[in-house]
DNA sequence: TAGATTGTTAATCGATTAACAATC
DNA sequence: TAGATTGTTAATCGATTAACAATC
């Protein structure tokens, strides 16, 4: 299958929490247009992005939930569990972890690193906490293939640059320093600074 | 002058912090392709970013650091200090809070709101903590503009709904939930689950 | 000057939307 | 059937990049 692009899997994504939630409440089926109002998009755009991944209802009553979701996993989400480690185990790196405990079911975070050495051992939310020295040894020994950085900024590309070399394909970027990575690696960068900004200026545009 | 597209505003907010970061460093100016390097995107891009805002550097030696950020401020910066709360003081709200912490001079974190009696009252980062119940009361008495939206993400809805109703122009969702608000309110979504589910679908695709 | 850089137009690429056929 | 919905092509819109003129 060919590659979707980016805001497609990052709406599929947000379409089958929703769905999740929805599926939870009791509901079964769901009209393109139900799903489009809960995110803020068009109910063709929804149809075009479920287009996207093969999937077909063969119905006029809206999605079946149930097999939506699963359709949209088995394009999505990894053939096999995914390990992840959070780096930099302060309040952004305790509230990320918290965030995907037991959240997706192939994508387990193992591990904590921070160089904080009363942090070190704890199992603050159910994760041991490592020290920032034995990065490489835990990656490659918990098979870890993806990263959260929440260090300081200041750290943040030093850290990224340990945590290539250590093997890492994956890095989600919290801190407000943007990094460079080789192309094999994928990247996602969430820049608060920059999404307040940003926020302020429209804002402003729209009084 | 014409609304900047959204990618360009977030672009120039980044361009800005890293030329302060290179300036305290001591350079003074700075090449397209530099910023462009540092910022995973190409020469092009940045010149024409800054084309946008209708600087012009009358050099070959590159952009004067400290005269673009100008430009740069007196576009995308609001003409009066703005106000912002962030809304649920827990890991993630306090981590936030000190993001944000005197970054920007024209953005002011004024005030934190819980449910968690222990939280209120606290000066945790330099901020008051209230009680949600005084949403509406310390948002019109401290003119705040914006929030950052931070609470568990069951409470997510009732809680825009609330901010929206208490006459609040900006919302950065942080909560893993998306929201609806009226089209005059500007919002800004951080979702660190599809985030993830995103980066681990690219991940996949580059092995 | 030659070389490097900026500024800008035109072309391309990618994502969204409009229009509508097909289906229940 | 009539009405509502899905699926899909074609058109549009917006953002990026290629090409190159202008400048130091």
């Amino acid at each position: 299958m060919k590659v979707l692009p980016e805001k497609t899997v990052k709406r599929l994504s947000e379409y089958r929490r929703t769905m999740l939630r929805c599926f939870d409440e009791g509901k079964t089926h769901i009209y393109s247009h139900e799903l489009a109002a809960l995110h803020n998009v068009t109910a063709v755009q929804v149809r075009r992005d479920i287009m996207f991944i093969g999937y077909s209802s063969q119905s006029r009553i809206g999605y079946d939930i149930k097999d939506l979701t699963k359709a949209i996993g088995k394009i999505i989400d990894p053939k096999e569990v995914m390990n992840l480690a959070v780096v930099g185990y302060g309040n952004l790196g305790k509230a990320l972890s918290a965030y995907l405990m037991n959240k997706r079911p192939m994508l387990k975070l193992v591990a904590a690193f921070d160089i904080d050495p009363k942090k070190i051992g704890s199992l603050n939310s159910g994760i041991p906490c490592y020290s920032i020295e034995r990065l490489r040894e835990i990656i490659a020994s918990q098979n870890i293939t993806m990263a959260i950085l929440s260090v300081p900024s200041s750290a943040a590309r030093e850290m990224a640059r340990a945590l290539v070399a250590s093997g890492i394909k994956g890095i989600l970027n919290f801190t407000t320093v943007n990094i460079n990575v080789p192309a094999d690696i994928a990247l996602e960068e969430s820049d608060i600074i920059s999404s307040i900004e940003k926020l302020a200026y429209f804002v402003k545009r729209t009084r």
